[in-house]
DNA sequence: AAATATAAGTAAAACGTTTTATTATAAACA
DNA sequence: TGTTTATAATAAAACGTTTTACTTATATTT
């Protein structure tokens, strides 16, 4: 194994002190009046031997790390990996690298990722807060921890977010639902007690409500951790109450379903109208294609991390923000009585 | 923002040195013969102050972050992050964080994004090689780190890896087609030059071939990056050589492929047999479901942690490893005559 | 010519740990 | 009693950087 190259070894071979060979490297030569021949010199001998400054060091010493952890509830969902690249590319672009863990849903368990990801020196977290993470993330935020909730969120507590605007979403294709004639909708959602869930529901209940078909709400609700029995449960509920749509309020949720009415025959569109959210393999490859809200999931990634850095580099200007962004409708064959 | 805690401030508290409360919180206090209420003491103090030690320190001391990084191709892909969840879940248990990188099967952007983790002081790395990055890996494995090839790997180097059988799998894959009676089976495949892609090849040409069907043996290439029209040509290619089946080399592959095939409405399994590998989503929602071989990835990934973590505990023992999995085919709608 | 300003570079402290070598005290021995 | 041994704790060095404060040599001003 070669030794690994310091700036010290550099120094001895450039004939400088190793403050010079930092500075230089550090591209603060201009600044520090070094004469450039003498930057020009170190440079090529760090060249030369391969230098690669010790990270470690160099975030003892500067008190950061440019690296951002990222918390999602699984890495291996489709959705979160998705937001999982975007959030990579943007980091990569700043000059930050990526910690990554799944938080499976559970608070306590989200609470171990974020301080050991603090432990680790991490410069700040987006976080995809679960159910009962509410303190958690004030507490952070309390802390001063350079933070953005993304995807959900609390409202009351001091901390950024980046959200769909969910109320409208849920809105819209509840509208969508109607005007393609369905009536009896119903919505299969998780208990949570995030805001996440609740506006898509409310935005739902608003919709019904215009339309005069109030009566017809219907909620059912499914819990993670025993996704495939209660998506069985919540479905023999809503068809018992005769729905003739489903809005499907998660893709987690949406692929349990879908998985159990192809298992029942169930002609779609026909006796059932679909709808979901988010996109994915699973909606593209129904038959037929699953209507849904797209999320601007690039969008809403890059704005997480650019926001998250700009708190990170200049603490004086970590105030709130709530940013929403608009949800698109993508009408396909599982809503169309047509 | 409250101040950090640090040894010095458990050290004054209780006080004593900070050489006892570091060899006490690093549980060598019974080695080094601490008296057991002084322990308790520290470990008390510790606990009220809510210690956390700082990682950059901890690293530069001990030269070593207790951190791994993972290369994939593209974590957005299911595959992928399905290997990334299984990855942290085992890096997890041994106390080591992940960092994660997309290196969109670019050989140079593989290389920066290696320097980059190296330089970040990772303990060592887990990679999906790209094509064209033999001589970075056998680089790698020449500086002595850690190292450990997955899903794909470079023969002829001095780097340890673990993979598919993929030349049983391609053998399998074939003989369960024609076994079902498909004779004109089509292969369609990366061009890549990585050992991956030609194993499953060779062991489609070894059933092919053995079951006296050599000349119908017939390879259509596609090409990263421009997936879909390489895709939509190799298809073509295909049905005018009038295959009755296809084999699908990658998940990549297969979800674009499936996609074309979708709009040509040509008809599963009578016209055209298909056959995948990977599973996921849309092999699941596909009509009719699509026949697979199923890898054992949960084990590969936990294996690849264990060994990479080995690898660094050990320095000694960084002998070449070549670990072979068997897959395990799922017969499904897509590949049945009946 | 003396005083002052500027330019170019360096020594040394600091970041927060871990660990090695050392010290102080008590116990054991001759 | 004086020397050695064992026990419990500590001081100080080291890890590899960055940065502050300082030095030295040269140029400029009066």
């Amino acid at each position: 194994m070669r030794k690994r190259v310091l700036l010290k070894d550099i120094a001895e071979q450039a004939n400088v002190s190793i403050s010079l060979v930092s500075i230089v490297l550090n591209d603060k030569a201009r600044k520090n009046g070094v004469r450039p021949e003498v930057a020009e010199k170190i440079r090529r001998v760090a060249k030369e031997l391969n230098y690669a400054p010790n990270a470690a060091a160099k975030s003892l010493r500067e008190g950061r790390s440019r690296t951002i952890g990222l918390i999602v509830s699984d890495i291996s969902n489709p959705f979160f990996s998705n937001i999982a690249r975007h959030v990579e590319r943007t980091a990569e672009k700043y000059g930050y690298a990526v910690h990554f863990s799944s938080s499976d849903e559970n608070a306590a368990k989200t609470a171990m990722l974020a301080e050991n990801m603090i432990s680790r020196g991490i410069d700040g977290i987006i976080v995809v807060p679960c159910e009962g993470s509410r303190d958690l993330i004030a507490d952070l935020a309390e802390r001063n921890i350079p933070l953005v909730q993304l995807d959900r969120f609390f409202p009351g507590i001091n901390a950024t977010h980046i959200c769909l605007n969910n109320r409208k979403a849920g809105y819209d294709v509840t509208r969508h639902l109607i005007e393609n004639g369905y009536r009896k909708i119903s919505m299969i959602n998780y208990s949570f007690d995030i805001q996440h869930a609740l506006d898509r529901n409310a935005g739902y209940e608003d919709a019904m409500n215009e339309a005069g078909l109030g009566k017809n709400i219907f909620k059912a609700t499914v819990t993670h951790g025993k996704m495939e029995e209660s998506c069985i449960a919540a479905i023999s509920k809503v068809i018992k109450a005769q729905s003739d749509a489903i809005i499907m309020s998660t893709n987690t949720i949406a692929i349990n379903c879908l998985k159990i009415l192809s298992d029942k025959k169930i002609r779609i569109p026909e006796e059932l109208a679909l709808v979901g959210f988010d996109g994915g393999d699973a909606f593209d490859f129904f038959t037929p294609e699953i209507t849904y809200i797209m999320q601007p999931l690039e969008a809403m990634a890059q704005k997480a991390v650019e926001i998250l850095i700009e708190q990170i580099e200049d603490s004086t200007n970590r105030f709130k923000q709530e940013i929403e962004y608009e949800g698109k409708l993508i009408e396909r064959g599982s809503s169309k009585k047509s």
